[in-house]
DNA sequence: TGCTTATATATGCTTTGGCGTATATTTAGA
DNA sequence: TCTAAATATACGCCAAAGCATATATAAGCA
């Protein structure tokens, strides 16, 4: 019952990546997301699931998409450290990104 | 074989609050840290030993005593990782400094 | 209602990892 | 060489956590 410090939910490789992915995004659906990091749906989902859990990102749905982002007003040391992941502490995000980009059939976001 | 990546490191708790105080003092004993962290010494010393094997902290003796510190040039956004434990992502660290200030027959530096 | 897409959750399995206790190692000094 | 202090390591145990597969939910549409 109770919900992860943030460290633990740090421990996770895949959540790494799926947080480095919204730190520079903003927002991205669950099939965004399993489509970056080229894994399958249930087990994005269940990190997500972990992340809300902890409070570190919100969900909204639109229709059948669940979209997800990072919870503002985040401790200040808390944001810092998410910042880091995008500045080498994230090795398969260059990847990742390639991949969201080539993606199809992507959800019309009319802001980044 | 394989040797932690920096994010198993810092999964562990007590690895965060040595952490926050190797970042504070620069170098310490194990007799400090066990002090400091009011925790058994063969548990602090397991987790010297793992961090010491990740490449994150090197050991010099002195005596009987074992002093550690940080590596030199780790990657940035590493330095810039650990630098956050002293500000707000280690609860335990007041209370650490604390009792390590209160310790008796701490050895002598002549640098801080 | 029934079908489809998108997402969430339950289950059983297996690995990893931390813990305390006991013991080994290393150094200094008598 | 014997002892003591500081530190390191080995062992057995237990709980946590990730995974894949299967299944459940929820929304949109015919």
């Amino acid at each position: 019952m109770d919900s992860k410090p943030l460290f633990d939910v740090l421990a996770d490789a895949t959540r790494r990546r799926i947080l480095a992915l919204l730190v520079s995004h903003g927002e991205l659906c669950v099939c965004e997301l399993t489509a970056a990091l080229d894994e399958i749906q249930p087990k994005i989902s269940r990190h997500l699931a972990l992340m809300k859990d902890a409070g570190l990102i919100l969900a909204r749905r639109e229709g059948t998409w669940m979209h997800y982002r990072l919870t503002k007003a985040l401790p200040d040391w808390t944001v810092d450290l998410l910042n880091t992941l995008g500045h080498g502490a994230v090795p398969e995000l260059d990847t990742d990104l390639a991949r969201l980009a080539r993606m199809n059939g992507r959800p019309e976001r009319w802001v980044a």
